[in-house]
DNA sequence: CAATCCAATATTTGATCAAATTATTTTTCA
DNA sequence: TGAAAAATAATTTGATCAAATATTGGATTG
């Protein structure tokens, strides 16, 4: 029989490497264009070959990285184009999950969020980037994973992680004084249990985002 | 300096076993909860298994595979709740990827889709099963192609790689005989150069199939 | 029924080979 | 002769394999 605390204090290396990987791409610290190498990760990490393929791989298949050619890999630059795609992407998926999220969660649950935009808030007063890219990040996603979504759950996640380097090249060029967010109105309509409501405070946070992005014209 | 003829002879062996397994899961051949070994695929295919590790990894990243927290991988079972996500994603996603590919194509191309057509109907016609899955997907994704999506294109793909095993069962169960889809009306639009209109029939082909799989309670 | 052992399987490593990039030298032509 | 182009060598990086290690699930046994 399995116990209740079914925490795998072991992680295999593959699972550690995608993380650390994956948070560097989901918070810029990986510029569009830079060349992951295999032979880098090893050096760097201390890790063996394959486990550091099968990152990458996954990494790849989520798009957060891109094969070029000549069997090299590096993050991808986004165009006008695919931020385009992106864009609507988004929009189509994330209002919704929001949505279905604010169907499950209780007033504990909606405090979390509470206290997570409150860290969001002085990331931006202080002018911390780093830590504003990834308290937005976790707004999204604690809101996101009520949802218990196997299927768009994913798929934000994969389109965040493409979304990610531009933003943190938009926030560098600008700072973090005029970010602003409809986070507000999203936790007022949770509190409302008006789930169409907090999916439309997404969906208007989402395209705000994409408004700033376009106009700052990073491609 | 590089010849024009830019043709990678040689496929990486991570590649080819990508694309076996892949085909495997898309068409129904295998079946949702069957289990997918390491070794198992190192003995099948005769190679090594760094290789087959790297596809296994696609392919979950993917959502054609899943992991079970015993770190064994096997082809999802999907229930109520994940088809009807997938359902929300495919209608969010894939009359879009339609729409911007009919933008793109020459009569040539809507040549080659009629050809398709014909032979996806021989299949019905034939109750040739796996013939009627690969030229529906054929149908579906040179359409899509023409859309030079690096985004919504892979989503798509990611969708149907979790759609197909269900499908199959369906059509196994029901046969091919009244299978119905709305590809004429769909040909017909892109002839009149009706971008809304092939998306609105991509849209249509879709909800259709996702009522008869829903209808058949295969859960 | 629980603890322990065993077989099957997954994970990681280090080594080897192949491909691609970069650096260097040689050749060619004005 | 000098500069650009071509060829070649050296280095880096990716792909594959086979062996060693670790984990899991089930069988065995007390």
């Amino acid at each position: 029989m399995k116990d209740i605390l079914d925490t795998p204090v072991k992680m295999p290396a593959h699972e550690t490497i995608y993380r650390a990987l994956r948070e560097k791409i989901l918070f810029g610290e990986l510029v569009p264009g830079q060349a992951v190498t295999i032979q880098g990760l090893v050096n760097e990490l201390a890790v063996s070959m394959t486990p550091v393929r099968e990152a990458i791989r996954t990494l790849t298949a989520e798009g957060a990285l891109e094969l070029q050619g000549n069997r090299r890999v590096c993050v991808p630059i986004i165009g006008e184009r695919r931020f385009s795609e992106l864009g609507f992407a988004r929009l189509s998926i994330e209002p919704e999950l929001a949505k279905r999220a604010a169907l499950n969660m209780t007033p504990d649950d909606i405090e979390d969020l509470m206290r997570i935009d409150v860290e969001l808030n002085k990331a931006i007063d202080s002018g911390d980037i780093h830590g504003y890219m990834k308290q937005n990040w976790l707004f999204h996603f604690t809101l996101y994973g009520h949802a218990d979504s196997k299927v768009l759950q994913p798929l934000a996640e994969s389109l965040w992680l493409r979304y990610g380097p531009l933003s943190r090249i938009v926030s560098g060029q600008y700072g973090t004084r005029n970010l602003v967010d409809l986070h507000d109105e999203a936790l007022s309509a949770l509190r409302d249990s008006d789930n169409a409501g907090v999916g439309d405070a997404i969906r208007g946070d989402i395209q705000q985002g994409l408004d700033i992005v376009r106009e700052s014209q990073c491609w």
